[in-house]
DNA sequence: CTGTTAGCGCCTTCAT
DNA sequence: ATGAAGGCGCTAACAG
């Protein structure tokens, strides 16, 4: 019997020599068949590709990276964090990424972010060879973070444009500022004047960005734009922050949430309050989410291309790598308001 | 002025022979000290790991996958439908999943189940030197998956006892029979005699399990168990089928409903026909969800420790790797129920 | 258009 | 306990 040793490496039997033993051609040539260099005979490349199908081959991806420096991988930098909150934004445009991902050619790797010591993992894994570029999905801004990946030598493409720096980053964002201004000229056609925000918090470009919005519509209709309470993005924060604004403001007539999160409180303090949505007041919200749609009464709200952002996330990344250079991608989609019965 | 080629392969400057340039050593050293093998002198290994350290030495993935044959990743395959989902449970254990990770200083790829085309790249993925175990997360059971991975030569784990050849499979599962006994009992305590239940979708063991745990409750007590409806996992599919239930059996006091999803439409249901809850009827759902912290009235539910089972397959699956035998592990965890005004 | 030949960076027997 | 050397599988000059 022969005594073939265990291959320990790999499982992937058959190499790149095998096929070219079996084809009678130099490892060179199966490569380049395998690669689709475009000068190979096309009747030997027809032939070798046959014969490689046939004998299962399949290149190794460690070796492929040992001698290229690519690896045909890119890495998702999310936290830990967003994805625990029972309803998070995070998935959506992480089911973007990855339906388009498919589309590239690419292998995702997911990397943390949050802890420092995620954060440490994160720069090392990167410093190696580990990804030829990363998206970066975080729903809270890590400020720090931009500039500790800008040294790690791959591209990188934020969700969301970056707190800081700015401009030198390339990003997918949605226009807040137009789907705040959506929802506020909503209220106003509604016949709405006495019209209130519940905000976010101020940390977040989106929450700012959403305040500023509803301003502008205001101010440019010549409506007071004081009636304001600001307070985290979840239930407990919407009827909490109600509560303030209706204690403030009793006359108000609208109201623009910043999330359906807050939303669904808002909606329960309302109700307890005896003011009737929309007959009293009327409320917009933002996410369109499957909150906004179970509310009682559903909720009008403003609608975010969130899984496009992420395909464009990656179409970007894709569009970065190919050209390895310092080029910058940004680009911002326009939001939509779904009408329900809140308003 | 020294003419030092452009390294394109890798970013990683340092490698172990610079290092055992450095220290004064062979490269066989270095690689000994980093690997922490035993038998290497404890002065020389310090002074070599202080070496390494300082010159900022980072070992080549690719390098040492293509020598070993192991890649130091697992694999998460996932289905790129479910993320999509507005309220999808797959982020729960995903995010248990990547907490865990970290401990066992593993990678995760993601890997996308689901169409044939995403199966085939999966396989070839996992044909190649791609990763060394995998993780199966699939709301919907797909049932030829396991076999097909089984030929793959690297350990699985999946959430969810698989439907197919079951035994010989190893998975962390929750005991929806259990689950849905609490869920019984609680509303047979609270004075409930004609109960019914909201069945999910029979393809899903989840669906039954529950149908059954419903079951045998009612039997114990001697009540009857012929109030069921089906209909799918949704809001939709909860008025739908709370609607034909309630035409169906007009007289029902308390209902079991299979998820939070259908909980909600259902809720809706029993409030457009009068019935208040938990005054007429008592509702007991499934899941412990945002969903059932909105809704009004707010739902007891049953809670699964989703994000514990993720953690435990990445256990599981590194004891699998360990061992690298053909052992199966199977773990199966208990649910709770949350209280709500439903009851 | 195809073959030859060096590595890519690391691990691992085999000697010493 | 340490060093020398071959090889993991593939790619990319460089010849021919």
């Amino acid at each position: 019997m022969t005594e073939t040793r265990a291959r320990r490496p790999g499982r992937s039997v058959t190499t790149l020599a095998d096929v070219a033993a079996a084809a009678g051609v130099s490892t060179a040539t199966v490569s380049r068949v395998m690669n689709r260099v475009p000068t190979v005979n096309p009747d030997l490349a027809f032939r070798v590709e046959a014969i490689a199908r046939q004998m299962g081959y399949q290149f190794n991806a460690a070796a492929r990276t040992l001698a290229t420096g690519r690896t045909g991988a890119v890495a998702l930098i999310i936290s830990e964090a967003d994805l625990s909150q029972p309803y998070s934004f995070t998935s959506a445009p992480l089911h973007g990424v990855l339906s388009a991902v498919a589309r590239h050619d690419l292998q995702i790797v997911i990397l943390l972010s949050g802890s420092p010591q995620q954060e440490s993992h994160l720069l090392e894994y990167l410093g190696r060879t580990g990804v030829d570029g990363a998206m970066v999905i975080l729903e809270d801004e890590i400020s720090h973070l931009p500039e500790l990946l800008r040294d790690a030598g791959v591209p990188v493409v934020y969700l969301g444009r970056p707190l800081g720096n700015a401009e030198a980053q390339s990003y997918v964002d949605v226009d807040n500022v137009g789907g705040a201004r959506l929802a506020t000229e909503a209220l106003i056609e509604a016949g709405r004047s006495r019209i209130a925000i519940l905000a976010g918090n101020d940390r977040l470009t989106a929450a700012r960005d959403r305040l500023d919005g509803w301003r502008s519509s205001l101010a440019e209709h010549g409506l007071d734009a004081h009636r304001i309470a600001r307070g985290a993005f979840s239930p407990a924060g919407g009827s909490d922050t109600m509560t303030r604004l209706l204690a403030a403001y009793p006359d108000i007539d609208g109201v623009f949430v910043s999330s359906d999160y807050m939303g669904s409180g808002a909606l329960q303090v309302l109700a307890a309050a005896g003011r009737r949505v929309p007959h009293d007041v009327s409320v917009v919200s933002y996410d369109d989410s499957v909150l906004a749609e179970v509310a009682n009464p559903p909720l009008s709200s403003v609608h975010q291309p969130l899984e496009l952002m992420g395909e464009q996330m990656v179409d970007a990344l894709a569009s970065l790598m190919a050209t390895s250079g310092t080029a910058v991608v940004q680009r911002v989609l326009p939001s939509t308001l779904t009408r329900r019965d809140s308003l």
